[in-house]
Parts: structure tokens; sequence; C-alpha cells
DNA sequence: CGGAGTGTTAGTCG
DNA sequence: CCGACTAACACTCC
């Protein structure tokens, strides 16, 4: 599940929790997550010291020393949860119905024990998600095939138009989630920016007009941000790294939101289909 | 019980 | 190259 938003809260919040510690200790427990050779996979991480952890579109980049990089994608339902030596855990009383108390669960794929004792747990129900072991080289090439960071100083209207261009004849629904022009937005905050610009997800990008490009432009940092900020949007599947749920879901104004009415308007929130994905939007608000 | 839907994205097909 | 569609998987909801 987790978008932009959610793997930057992630990713901060395990910044504080792993930079410095050394991996002591690895169980597997679902091999089909671990997308590297399992013996090459314990033997390059295991005894390495985390450097640092960054984002780049919605994969965890975690360094490691000699330039190895664990980077870890948690598509629909995938979790990294931290826990502690001691001191309670996690997300108990949580609307998580799966985490239950204890971990680690059923759903429970990879387990990181650190220097400290302290553990970080890879849970994920239906098994997209992954992690794999790159070098330096192949972790530059993974990167280079996402586009711009919408909150990168690139993000410019110029960046973006040109990013449009790109896809004239496609919806802007479509367009906004094309990760290899522009890094990190799923589908509920593509449809929130939408919104936010009140542009129909249908309109087919070259009928958007300089004006609407703009607002949506301006719109989009501006969401991710003010998601960040309340520690990205839960649903049943996402806790930040301490198992808490974002609030961010209060926040919404489509996504989710369908046969209910319009904050904006009298209307009523729409859901239709498009590429497959279920989009959220007002008739009335956006055109 | 059966079928549709779910936050992602690779891969295929036309 | 484009765009549309599906599969990967497990669970929830109606």
């Amino acid at each position: 599940m987790p978008e932009l938003p959610e793997v930057e809260t992630i990713v901060s919040g395990l910044r504080t929790k792993i930079a410095g510690k050394k991996i002591k200790q690895i169980e597997i427990r679902d091999n089909k997550v671990i997308a590297t050779k399992k013996d090459d996979f314990l033997e390059q991480v295991l005894g390495k010291i985390v450097k640092s952890i960054s984002r780049r579109a919605k994969i965890v980049v975690i360094e490691l020393a000699e330039e190895k990089f664990l980077l870890i994608h948690l598509k629909l339902t995938g979790q990294l949860v931290y826990q502690p030596h001691h001191g309670a855990i996690i997300a108990g009383g949580h609307p998580i119905k799966y985490i239950g108390k204890a971990l680690p669960n059923k759903f429970t794929r990879a387990i990181f024990v650190f220097d400290d004792q302290s553990k970080l747990y890879f849970n994920d129900v239906r098994r997209f998600g992954w992690i794999k072991l790159v070098d330096k080289i192949n972790l530059e090439k993974i990167k280079a095939d996402f586009g711009i960071e919408p909150l990168s100083k690139g993000f410019t209207l110029e960046k973006f138009q040109e990013i449009l261009a790109h896809k004239k004849n496609t919806t802007i629904k479509t367009c906004l989630m094309e990760q290899k022009y522009l890094a990190g937005l799923g589908n509920i905050y593509s449809d929130e920016a939408l919104f936010a610009a009140r542009i129909k997800p249908t309109r087919i990008v070259k009928t958007l007009s300089e004006n609407e490009i703009k607002k949506l432009w301006q719109a989009i940092p501006r969401i991710l941000k003010y998601s960040i900020k309340h520690r990205g949007t839960s649903f049943a599947d996402y806790v930040d790294v301490e198992g808490e749920v974002g609030n961010f879901i209060r926040y919404l104004k489509v996504y989710g939101r369908a046969g209910e009415k319009c904050y904006g308007c009298s209307g009523m929130i729409k859901k239709i289909k498009i590429g497959g994905r279920g989009s959220h939007f007002c008739e009335k608000c956006q055109r």
C-alpha cells in the first residue's frame, strides 16, 4: 500500500532506529521475498553496519558498509516494524487485524536482528513485496529507472509540463502514477491531487489547460507534504516502524469516499475504473 | 459460498 | 513506442 508519504514516514522512523547498528542475525521465513540468491544475501548482509537509510520512489534504500544496499519494496501490503530489545511492541489495539500482539506472525517474511538485540520485521500478507541486495552500480541503475521526485527541487513547472508531453494521449490519472516519469504517486495521492486541482481523472492529458497543469503541479507536493506531516494514510496493512498507524486517512477528500458527500460542494463522490484502478472524484467540483 | 475488490508493478499482447 | 490488460497473492467485503 505505501505510496511516497508512507515510505517516507517509514524511512525517517527507521533512520533513528537502526542507523549505525550491526546486522547480527537474519531469519528468512519466506524465500520468495528475497529477490537475491539466499546464500549470497546472507553472506553479504550478515555482520554489516547500517550506514544510512533513504528513499527512492516507493523503495526503501538501506545503505550498508562496503557499498552494499538493501532495497525493500513493500508493494501493496508490506510492512517494516521495529522492535526494541526491551519494551513494548507493537500496534496493540490498533486496527491492524493480523498483527496481534506478538511478532513474528504468519505474515512475517524476514527478520533482521541487530547487535543490540532489537529487531526489524518485514511482514507482507500478499507476498508481492521484496528485499534485494545490490551494489552501487545496480543501485544507480535502479534509481535511474524512476522519474523525478515530486518533493525535489527539480520538480519545476517546466519539468512537469515535459512529463505531460510524454503522455499526451492517456488519462491524467494514469500519467500521474507512471513511476518512470513521476516517482512515488500511487492510487490515493493521484486521486487526491486531481481533486485538489479540480481536474477529473479521466481527462486526456493534452486537453489540460496551462492553468490546470499549474494547479496540479502545485497540488502534488502540497498534498504529499501534508500527508507526511500526518505520518501517511493508514489502511489495514500500513503501520510505521513503531507499529503506529498514520492519521492522513482523516484528511482524504475523495479516496475511499465513494457515495459520500463532497466536502467542496453538495455533490457525491463517484468511483469509476481507470486503467483497472478504482478512481474517486467529484463530478461537480472536478472538470 | 462465490465473486469482486484491494495501497503496486512487471510482463504480455495487439 | 503506446495503451490496455493481467498476473503475482491473500484476505475482506457484499
